[in-house]
DNA sequence: CAAGATACGTCAGTGTTGTTGACATTCCAA
DNA sequence: TTGGAATGTCAACAACACTGACGTATCTTG
């Protein structure tokens, strides 16, 4: 509301569809994303790490014990590339990788204490500033802000989003 | 508002500042990101190109006869980088490169006929996602989805982002 | 048990994109 | 006019993603 496009022919219930307002929506998703991993990217080029690296990182503190073949479906990249990852955070000590249980074909991933020390840094960094933004945009904002993020993925991405959601949470 | 993270004793006033709720932000995020750049990624593959050159041509048609320093501005990367990019895109004839008028040393870049057909082509692609998203969601949803990308923005990145709608947008 | 499927790891090769270093041209100001 | 600053270009290198092919261990099914 209070849209000022200076377009009105088309009725004020579809101004938010304007090329002109899907153009800001991009290039503040653009700009958005750079603010959002500039922190932690700080901090992982001190270690000699990659955005790759944070991303393994979290989504195993998230899912402890997590397979290979389940990260690969979450972070949508080759296992070749994910591999050349891990094998670097296990050398490092971040990353235990133990045989399954269940299915010994497994490998179950989980962080060491220097991994959850690293991915905590990180996780600290990425939400100072998504508070920051949140506390100055309001919940209402945030609420938003979600909604249309989740209505921009991919199915199979939301399916994923909205089962890690659920775990965590409740 | 209608917040159900069930607990209430912080009060409802910043249950939406929970680490919960900031890691689905982050998560959002992630997952919204890999949607956003999907269509015009599987685009620029086949013709032989990245993300790079998608997002010249995005700027350069947002600004024509914009010179190769307030490019780079904008996208954060190395002058070299930036180069190499441009450098494809105008030996394959979808941008051109004409000296300065008033000084030199600058360089005025444009979209060729053939660049503004791909740039329409990458910009109908993911605003068609956009579009859909912002359907969805509704007008005051993308109210506040631009309120906390913006406020994500590092400083230097909102001033860009700013200046950019007020010429497209007024 | 034998055969096929699944999970994981690895080697080789390629492409995009980022980096640093060196350099040419142009402008401006002392 | 001369030296410094700004602009843009070329070359070499590193990080990281991808495809394709293969090997090994393990599970599952007929």
């Amino acid at each position: 509301m209070a849209d000022p496009t200076g377009r009105s022919e088309l009725g004020e219930a579809l101004l938010f569809l304007t090329d002109d307002q899907l153009r800001k929506g991009i290039e503040a998703m653009f700009f958005a994303y750079r603010g959002f991993t500039a922190d932690p990217d700080r901090i992982l080029v001190d270690q000699g790490y990659g955005r790759a690296h944070h991303r393994a990182l979290h989504f195993i503190a998230r899912s402890p014990g997590t397979t290979v073949n389940n990260l690969l479906n979450i972070l949508g990249v080759t296992k070749q590339s994910l591999n050349r990852v891990l094998r670097t955070l296990i050398e490092d000590g971040l990353v235990e990788n133990t045989v399954g249980l269940k299915d010994k074909r497994e490998r179950n991933l989980t962080l060491t204490d220097a991994g959850q020390t690293l991915e905590r840094e990180l996780s600290f960094a990425q939400s100072a500033r998504m508070r920051k933004a949140y506390k100055q945009a309001g919940p209402e904002a945030v609420h938003g802000f979600r909604e249309v993020l989740e209505a921009m993925m991919d199915p199979e991405m939301r399916k994923m989003y909205i089962k890690l959601s659920e775990k965590g949470g409740a």
